[in-house]
DNA sequence: TTTTTTGTTGATTGACGAGTCAATAAACTT
DNA sequence: AAGTTTATTGACTCGTCAATCAACAAAAAA
């Protein structure tokens, strides 16, 4: 029964699948039948139209950060000020999608990955270069020229906070880790009112 | 030829192996046999000591915890006042050891295995509460009841930083990262001096 | 209508790997 | 000396899995 045209349905189903399977494993321990199966085809037509194992995993790994800056983006939309911009961005960072299994799961054997697989790599390094740019621009009315630096160690605060609210135990919802960050910019922005009111005070 | 009181010294043998084969893997994708063949014994003998090898693995992570731990304490006994206790922690935790590869493969992939491994996990959460203990324990003398939260941030600052330098295409020594967070503390502490400035400002 | 392109799978290949076991041997105990 | 414990391995079992292939079916092109 071959309809036309099934090539993006397939590759799409095969992509959330793997996902999925990643999620339910915890691990890249995932083999092709579990994918095709939950994908509902046969292993043959996964390697059919990705290749092999490897490339499959690439093309999930796409997905992810594609929804992860679909989110980052939409909710950026919405914001005018520099300080709505910077919250628009952790909020999608600590969004309740982040956190599920299959993304969480995707996230850390992506890290693993992208060690030894080039295209991994680069993958990793676009998402930390948009959130760089993403963060300077939102830090540079703020803080000018410190915005870069600062705009660095945000992060890889995110990274971080995100990194254990993901393997804590029991896991809160984003709000604190966006305020925890907040805290941290509150301190960062003071600065500039400290060297303000130490002329002041002189 | 069976000299006796073999098994330490096969189980530590088996344990370092473990953590080179993972390091040159980039994965936990490592067999057995390749860890016995690097530690110049057979593959049943390695099983006839840890009986599996998610076991080898769990061993290999508490080593690689304890190493960290061992180099924490050698810094921290030298250090005398909060302001050096912090800079130990800070350089323990960046030094060139942590930026081996084996070592970085290892940290990555005990992130992976936290997910689903009960043992793996309860170990992660002992190296946070350990780094959370030093560091609120270096910070309470500047910060008072402030420690705790600055802690709980400043760790995951830690974590945050290495992943990204440990990930980075050109990995520069620890020191661009330990001046990186030092900023970030000197921020923290400059909110003190802020709220005494506002008060004399009144 | 023949041919080509696209979709699809069952079956197979070829390889690898975790864990077991029986057997061998040295050292220690009684 | 006989028996027990510790060390050690080669060979084997049983399972898995990535990748390939031949073959079938339907749609599109010629």
């Amino acid at each position: 029964m071959p309809k036309l045209g099934m090539e993006p349905i397939r590759k799409t189903a095969l992509v959330k699948a793997t996902i999925l399977e990643i999620g339910r494993a915890g691990s890249l321990d995932v083999t092709v039948g579990q994918i095709a199966k939950r994908a509902g085809m046969s292993t043959a037509l996964a390697h059919h139209y990705f290749g092999g194992k490897e490339q499959i995993f690439l093309a999930a790994m796409r997905h992810i950060l594609s929804l992860y800056g679909a989110e980052v983006r939409g909710a950026l939309a919405a914001a005018k000020t520099p300080e709505a911009r910077l919250e628009a961005i952790l909020l999608a960072s600590f969004s309740a999608t982040n956190f599920r299994r299959e993304v969480v799961s995707a996230w850390l054997n992506f890290y693993v990955l992208a060690q030894t697989v080039p295209g991994a790599r680069r993958l990793l390094h676009i998402y930390q270069r948009r959130l760089h740019a993403n963060l300077t621009h939102a830090l540079r009315p703020m803080l000018g020229a410190r915005a870069a630096p600062v705009a660095r160690a945000l992060g890889a605060l995110i990274d971080g906070v995100y990194l254990r609210e993901a393997l804590s135990e029991r896991p809160s919802d984003g709000r604190a880790s966006v305020a925890m960050i907040q805290a941290y910019l509150a301190a960062e922005l003071n600065r500039e009112k400290t060297t303000e009111l130490k002329g002041a005070a002189l």
